[in-house]
DNA sequence: CCATAATGAAACAACGGTGTTCCATAGCGG
DNA sequence: CCGCTATGGAACACCGTTGTTTCATTATGG
């Protein structure tokens, strides 16, 4: 029942807004402008597509919904564990680049665009390493997450500012993470 | 030899410092026109100080220079064990409050605005951490600094978005750290 | 090949922030 | 009390972004 649209257009609008995620992401206020030169395309067409800036950044959501739902599945977060499945997690976030940055600096919320059962599934994994002993109780769970998101960024901080590789900014990452949420003995 | 001010403009100019520096930190792109209204100063006056707001920008981080360098007075780097001293710095560094957030949002180059003895002043530390093996050496020093602020982040969100207390928000993000620096075993 | 869809360029008004000027007023100090 | 300093408010031009309209051009598909 979808209304009947040409391929040019999906192809269009796919790169308006993959030019949107990478511009936004490196500076969340770039003009739209920016955007429309990033998609190659002229500003009247983004506008076509996007009457609004606040349209654009709805499409831009859904857009990252989607990844991070589709990271969640990867992470087959029921799998040994609940620290393991963290640190599964952990990687396969890492891997969102552009959308990582976008959750950072406030773009998107993605807590907000996500599905209802997707959005607390960090926080369950970690209250399932709490039962099964594998992390930390003296952190509670919400805590854990943020911890996650803060090491997150440290490693995209890393890769920015020093020009590590994506594989050493993982690596250490995790190991950092590993430590910091282990259980104390 | 320098000028000589009158105590009220001294006073004024302070008022709109602290007013740029807690209105920046929750909003980096606020108008002058908000500083002002915090400063409860007509934006003329703010103009008279500061003509430019880059002007501003560079009394907000002369501002933040001179509490940072205080912290580092506070923290002693020198005694103890790296680890220990880190954790000091830690702590002073959580209580700068706005400071951080400024640093945070990029409004103020901390590293940038800092006598040059003090700006390598962490990395000396978690160098030294090394050296005695109270750090885990398996993560660079420059790495342990980036946790440390990606750390006082998550600590600093904590408090924001749970309302947490500023004694709780650092005993957790102490804990946290302290694993995750420490030697692994 | 021709009708329609899709696009780009240009021009426009509106808006908000910035930096400046001018003038009136309040307040402190001699 | 007088004068100088500090201030606030209003008005102004300037600039970049936004959202809209118009018109000409391209390309897609039946």
């Amino acid at each position: 029942m979808t209304a009947p649209v040409s391929g040019v257009r999906t192809r269009t609008r796919q790169a308006i807004l993959a030019a949107a995620v990478s511009t936004l992401a490196s500076d969340p206020s770039a003009s739209l402008g920016d955007v429309a030169d990033a998609a190659g395309v002229g500003r009247t067409t983004l506008h076509r597509y996007f009457a609004e800036r606040s349209d654009l950044v709805v499409g831009v959501t859904e857009e990252c919904a989607r990844a991070v739902v589709a990271a969640h599945a990867r992470a087959r977060v029921l799998d040994g564990t609940g620290r393991e499945a963290l640190l599964r997690l952990c990687r396969e976030y890492f891997d969102l680049g552009d959308v990582l940055a976008l959750a950072f600096n406030g773009v998107v919320d993605l807590d907000g665009g996500l599905p209802g059962d997707e959005s607390g599934l960090s926080v369950r994994v970690c209250e399932r390493g709490h039962d099964d002993g594998s992390l930390d109780r003296g952190q509670p769970a919400l805590w854990l997450v943020n911890v996650l998101w803060c090491s997150l960024y440290s490693g995209w901080a890393w890769m920015q500012e020093h020009g590590a590789s994506r594989h050493d900014a993982l690596e250490l990452l995790l190991r950092t993470l590993d430590g910091a949420v282990r259980p104390r003995d």
